[in-house]
DNA sequence: AGCTACTATATCCGTAACGGATATATGGAG
DNA sequence: CTCCATATATCCGTTACGGATATAGTAGCT
């Protein structure tokens, strides 16, 4: 988990889950489940070995913060992203999004329309 | 290499790197290098197992077509893009334009300004 | 009471992917 | 002559993945 590489798929839907707001871990599961419409399912071994690993790179940590007793579980353990693990998180989304550029660019999707582009047919 | 599973980084390289024309095994190395600048290596036994697999899966097949002889090194061998390879990098693209999208929603990157919004300030 | 399903964390372990090292070989630069 | 680049290919140690399993509490159904 060197910084500056790549991250996997697992570690990225992991801070995204973290981005907005603390969670714990199957509240982590059900963000990415249901944000990806149920296509990503991220398994059980993969979520805390991750997390044990992300931990130890300093990409977030635990939370002592907890929710009002009434919907609290005394099970859960809550995490949160650190400085590190938001700009870790950034510098992957433009890898991503460096990534989508080139494939437009190589006809593998299909190129943008620009507003110069929408001018042209009105 | 299930179809519709989301690809690793590595298979999505190749298939950028074949989109254009067909290459040899080394040039796809060298093709991604410079694409992404020297950040991604593609190391060689990644690239050969890849090419293994993705052949099993009918993503890419071996291409007859060589360069004109002078241009040419008897050692290469070619590889091109089937549709399925094609079809498959569409939708990792489409995959990876999806997540850059929740990145910006989850404030993980800043929000694209639109036309409209340009329009206010002008 | 018994069963199933969901919530919740955690570990185990087989499988797959990765990637540096190595082997082999040719050609050009210093 | 040595080093580096080109070129393919395999080996093998390390890592990541993810389903299965264990444990345990709660909720709903019959």
């Amino acid at each position: 988990m060197n910084e500056s590489e790549p991250l996997t798929p697992a570690v990225f839907h992991i801070l995204l889950a973290l981005s907005l707001k603390e969670r714990h871990g199957y509240g982590i599961i059900k963000d990415v489940l249901t944000r990806t419409n149920g296509k990503f399912r991220l398994g059980a071994g993969t979520l805390y070995g991750s997390i044990k690993r992300m931990s130890e790179a300093g990409l977030l940590e635990e939370s002592d913060q907890r929710p009002d007793a009434e919907h609290d579980d005394e099970r859960r353990r809550y995490y949160c992203l650190t400085k590190r693990g938001r700009d870790a998180a950034q510098l992957e989304a433009r890898r991503l999004e460096q990534l989508v550029f080139d494939a437009r660019e190589r006809r593998v999707l299909p190129v943008l329309l620009t507003s110069r582009d929408l001018e042209v047919t009105r």
